[in-house]
DNA sequence: ACTGCAAACTGGTCTGACCAAGAAGTGAAA
DNA sequence: TTTCACTTCTTGGTCAGACCAGTTTGCAGT
């Protein structure tokens, strides 16, 4: 995309990324810009906006544009500044609910078809979690708690739900693990219901009983839209 | 930071986030939207830049500014237009799990939340199928029980349903339509249950009957599935 | 050296214009 | 009637020049 203000944006960009506009220089001003460049105030102005955007420039109005350090746009933690479409409440909300839908579709096929192998992988998995309990960060429980309905879906032997699935965990983590840290703000810890659900859930998967599987998993999310609905 | 081009995209985040504007929706022109706000064309294109960077909505030069789909850049499902995958008995089982879940939500979340007009939209096209009735080809067929349930996609207000639904009909209607054509070559017409089916699922939205939609809907394709099962 | 204030910056917004690419309407040719 | 090329309209991209509102700078007066 040949667009002019795009390229001065990655020009930009390289000259940050090689080092030539260190943390905490000036930028030029942004007329000063668009003379030595033969362009329009107009067009740096976008470049510069999206620098911004993305975190690497601090602009202020009357004062100089200047480079932040590096390192701080790639700790945006979930809940950060702007609004995020991960951050939204309602649509955090909606995550869950397909969550509902998808893990307890998952559930329910996996319980049908799933190999003795898979079966037996997933029962490991379980006893894992069990054991490594309490001793880990928020971050870790919401990876293993993905990695686990993971293998449910993938045992499902369904090339749509584990599609689905591995789009939906990986594009909306942001969204899931912003609702996990949420809840535990509120309750300063795990809830207690959780346990016993996973515990439901890999019971039923073992029994191949799949509408029980279906039921369980589906309600171990609800359980947690209900928290989150309290608190507002 | 009061600064008005931020406000702006706030206040359009907002619409996307509401669901105001739909996946595929267009934006108004900036020259529009900047006669309307009383805002400079600048103003406006600083905020939909933004949203484009942001990766909600696609510029196009000379074409309008439309809303992406949330999942659309990474639903590449392997479905590599070669041996017609919607041709696959297998895989087209899979899509009406998978149509059985999705409806089924769909419809629940349409009649918690649907708004008096969609509802009414929806009434109104369900008596013109009725009306329609067996005057049409297999296609039109096809066609319009898609818009029906895509009527009640949107009617759920719920941005990842939508989102899924529209890739899913579009991506898969080859599937969907294979389906229709292999049950109307066994039967040699339109199943009698379809008419009562679709019935329970308009009755049963209308009177805001979140649980009886649900199970209405997923009924509806699952019978589907029994007759493209005896047949094998 | 210190203080105050005005001038000279900075980025934010506005206006109105022109260009180029896509969309839409039109009319002639098949 | 359908199809296809051409014209026209609309859309986003860029430009120039102006004014506003904060910030910084620098000089004059103490």
């Amino acid at each position: 995309m040949p667009n002019l203000s795009d390229e001065l944006l990655q020009q930009l960009k390289e000259s940050l990324f090689s080092g030539a506009l260190l943390p905490g220089a000036e930028l030029q001003s942004q007329r000063r810009m668009s003379e030595g460049l033969a362009v329009s105030r107009s067009t740096v102005r976008e470049a510069v906006g999206q620098l911004e955007a993305e975190g690497y420039v601090e602009i202020r109005q009357g004062g100089k544009t200047r480079v932040k350090n590096l390192l701080e746009p790639h700790f945006n933690l979930p809940l950060g500044e702007g609004k995020a479409l991960g951050d939204n409440p309602e649509f955090q909300r909606q995550v869950l609910e397909v969550r509902a839908m998808l893990e307890g579709e998952a559930a329910y096929y996996a319980s049908l078809r799933a190999s003795d192998e898979q079966l037996a992988a997933l029962d490991k998995e379980y006893r894992q979690m069990l054991q490594r309990g309490q001793r880990e960060t928020t971050l870790a429980k919401a990876k293993e708690d993905l990695r686990f309905h993971m293998m449910i879906a993938e045992s499902s032997h369904h090339l749509l739900i584990i599609s689905f699935s591995q789009l939906f965990y990986t594009r909306f983590f942001n969204a899931i693990y912003g609702v996990l840290t949420r809840t535990l703000k509120t309750y300063g810890r795990y809830p207690e219901g959780i346990r016993a659900q996973h515990s439901a859930i890999h019971q039923a998967i073992m029994n191949r009983d799949a509408e029980a599987a279906r039921r369980a998993a589906s309600e171990h999310i609800l359980y947690t839209r209900r928290h989150l609905e309290k608190e507002c």
